[in-house]
DNA sequence: GAAAAATTGTGATTCATATCACATTTTTAT
DNA sequence: ATAAAAATGTGATATGAATCACAATTTTTC
């Protein structure tokens, strides 16, 4: 029992709506392991044996589409993430990968049932960020197949400043190609872009590091572009 | 009490799984609505104070994109048509459209609630069908936005015939333009890829009839295209 | 059953973005 | 510290599909 959740400064929402006695018996069929960035968390097409919960770090979640990957959606803590697949298909239908250092922990998918079983607040709780993800992936589409890519890039930018760093000043932690397949564009478009954002005077890069220097401006090509 | 959920033959995966006692309740809280072609059934940025179960007929969901409308997806009985909404926002987040003369149980919500509180293989049952539709959307996002229109087109043609009327020879009840917010393509690429699938033997088209008449072709070009 | 409205077909043109092809810079490994 | 590998910047070109602009159907309505 090496870590305790009764502890745990990162429990999920739903985890908090558990009982002392089903807390404990979550901490015995638990498991916490580290990763580094760029580590491989969950693996498409591999047999999902466990619900996996980000505990810290960032991590990408990402799928093989028939020409090239697919960046669904980065995932902070804290946050499940595999759910759909476990309780869909056994088979994972995508990949999770650390962005990074994350720590992940490995909730014995039995167990986790069984709370679901017994506990309806618990389940509740799950059901409604099930709910919460769907709705957010409809979206997401939805702007993804609409918006040009200077649009699309600054929905990203301000993603990460308001929703991951609550900050405007932040490290890009992911490169350009990746970022590409997180807004359906090319590598190259994205570097042309940016460039233009920070001639602009949008943004200033200096490094990994990003400052968004005139947000409004950002908001407008993002609701507009 | 116009309805009785127990001799209901469109019954949910979910619903199997009450108790008679249950049911009974599920019949006193629901109301069964019929809805014409192009009525609208539910409308986002409305509140939903029911959950919609799809009985018969099949209809669209529909969601107002930055430029035009998107079709988020086609659904035939029977199904939650709500779901993500019931529990994450209280405001509809899409709309829903009927696009064949269909059949919609409303039901009262808080009783949904109770049921799902009470009954564990109900809820279970609802995760199982939240999760899959949440995977189906993450697959179907990953083709929208890297396809090409061959191949979407492609798609949706094999999805009616495989999944929605199980047979190659069905009726086309979604004009051009809702097929093109669908695949995400101009009502006119939708119009010239139509034609040239005929042309090449593909397709046969009367009036609003559709015939597959070359299923692998279309296979391999919503494989490869 | 005629008039109006909606849907569809098809060419010409425009446009955003992918792709290709390198140069340059940055990061990683030995 | 230096070589190798990875990531980025940028021009030229190609291309899929949107848009525009009508004509031709088909469907709906009174």
């Amino acid at each position: 029992m090496e870590n305790k959740c009764a502890f745990c400064d990162y429990k999920s929402a739903a985890a908090r709506k558990l009982s002392n006695e089903e807390i404990d018996k979550l901490s015995a069929n638990c498991l916490t392991v580290r990763f580094k960035k760029g580590d491989s968390i969950i693996r498409q097409g591999t047999y999902s044996t466990n619900v996996a919960y980000l505990k810290s770090g960032l991590v990408k979640i990402h799928i093989d589409g028939p020409y090239h990957v697919q960046v669904v959606r980065i995932i902070k803590p804290s946050s499940y993430l595999g759910l759909p697949t476990t309780f869909g298909d056994k088979i994972n239908q995508y990949s999770v990968t650390s962005i990074e250092e994350s720590e992940v922990c490995f909730i014995d998918i039995s167990l986790f049932r069984k709370l679901l079983a017994t506990n309806p607040d618990f389940s509740n709780q799950i059901l409604i960020e099930l709910c919460k993800s769907e709705l957010e992936s409809y979206q997401k589409c939805v702007n993804r197949t609409q918006k040009q890519t200077r649009g699309k890039l600054a929905d990203v930018l301000l993603d990460f400043a308001d929703n991951i760093y609550h900050s405007d000043s932040f490290p890009l932690l992911i490169n350009q190609e990746d970022i590409g397949n997180l807004v359906d564009a090319s590598r190259e478009s994205v570097s042309r872009v940016l460039s233009e954002f920070v001639k602009d005077g949008i943004l200033k890069i200096s490094g990994r590091n990003i400052e968004i220097i005139n947000k409004n401006s950002l908001r407008q090509i993002s609701a507009k572009g």
